[in-house]
DNA sequence: GCCTAGGTCCCGTCT
DNA sequence: AGACGGGGCCTAGGC
């Protein structure tokens, strides 16, 4: 599986010199990594401005493009895949690397006055990804053996009872109660309580015997108070019986994403 | 404003070398920058696997760790900052970093087995960044001239008026009648129709004279019958008034955030 | 195209 | 430490 990254590294570039390399790794899809000093400007649905600083920035194959600082998990400024590249001389001196976006419309500009370094990769990726066991996953789960809420209940429809929104699953319970169940694939929060109660109070004003149903990993603190006190019950599932069940069924994947590399 | 990024470059070290220089980069706080093929394998609040391919992995200063493909703007695998970093040999010829989490238990595993280019950069940034209008700022400016809601009104708590949740502002009407307001930056969605139902709500049953106001920059499709429906109001606001108002009162900025770079 | 809901969301803030 | 709400959230799926 031994395979070498073809890759070029321009220490030191001058604003001028560096137009062309730029130009030709985005037109190129190239992954495309400028260290440098430069100050940044978006506009769009906020505003931002940034001063003075090193940073990397880095243009991706599909033209997102996120500035990064020394720390920091996010990037401080960015832009999202498919915005236009503009690259610009000003004052003879310095880079100007423009990226718009038009739905928002949005634009961000990065004024360099110094590269330190630009490297162009062109990275060869097929590896699959896979994720297991997300909300989706869960409802699959719960779907295909419904004793996962409790011992003879049935689902009936997954999906789209209500106008104001989305319940997870429908179904029944033993004595025929109707039951609505939502999913959470982490802690319950107080949020998806006012959730479940949106969805189970305007139907128990026809059937006062719907039941509401919060099946998640685990549950927050002070929120059992709360789901007694609106009547909602609470069911703890096991999310590694939940890849159990998907893989015996399906086989041993559960969610693929083959990101699709250009070309 | 001239600077020079203190950088170092590293084209196709052995895996066994690599392990040196990864180590003091992370000690120095250094950004690091390692390109090669390599598979990735993350546990923790899910699973995930990635076969595989050559991808770029970040480690900043902070310990926050990025694996980027060529595409998208996220990372397929990542880990905040504050990880505990650690790199080793495996089976003599391949170079396994590991990166890890507390709270939540998370670990992300990194193999690789060629280094195509391994950069490190000594990123000096102490440039400001500055955001403008955000919900609090609307919020800031309603608070500042309440005829932004309409006439006569009068802002009296600004928070914490609901054992159940948050108002954004809570004032009264010309009439004197109680009047409750949610604000959002920016296009009104369903769910923050259903988020102040539930704060009216329990209130209209003391008080059947309240009132609740969306105050929003823009109203979503199929939004308004839905307010209608339920009794509540939408009252349109002006960002760029917003900001001018602010301006007037405070300065020209309006929030600042102050990226404190690690030594 | 817009809207909806999920996320390994991350992140600040407050209890 | 846990909980809560915002975000230029981003992203995928539906209509």
């Amino acid at each position: 599986m031994l395979q070498k990254t073809n890759f070029f590294v321009y220490p030191n570039l001058t604003p001028k010199d560096s137009l062309f390399v730029i130009q030709n790794a985005v037109a190129k899809q190239s992954v495309l990594l400028i260290v440098g000093n430069c100050r940044v400007d978006y506009e769009g649905r906020a505003s931002s401005k940034l001063d003075w600083g090193e940073r990397l920035v880095m243009i991706k194959s599909d033209r997102s493009i996120l500035i990064h600082r020394s720390t920091g998990y996010e990037p401080v400024n960015w832009q999202p895949p498919g915005c236009i590249i503009q690259t610009e001389l000003v004052s003879g001196i310095d880079l100007k690397i423009r990226a718009i976006r038009s739905q928002p419309r949005e634009t961000l500009e990065i004024l360099f006055d110094e590269l330190s370094l630009v490297t162009i990769l062109n990275l060869v990726d097929k590896g699959a990804f896979s994720l297991y066991v997300s909300e989706e996953d869960i409802k699959k789960s719960i779907m295909l053996r419904p004793s996962l809420i409790e011992e003879n209940f049935r689902c009936i429809i997954d999906e789209k009872m209500q106008p104001t929104g989305f319940i997870d699953i429908f179904g029944v319970d033993e004595e025929g109660n109707p039951v609505i169940i939502e999913i959470k694939r982490g802690t319950v929060r107080k949020e998806a309580v006012i959730q479940l109660r949106g969805y189970v109070e305007p139907l128990s004003k026809t059937n006062p015997k719907i039941r509401g149903i919060i099946a998640a990993p685990k549950l927050g603190k002070g929120i059992k108070p709360l789901l007694d006190s609106m009547n909602l019950e609470y069911k703890r599932i096991n999310v590694k019986k939940c890849a159990e069940i998907l893989k015996r069924s399906e086989g041993s994947k559960i969610s693929d994403f083959f990101t699709k590399p250009k070309s």
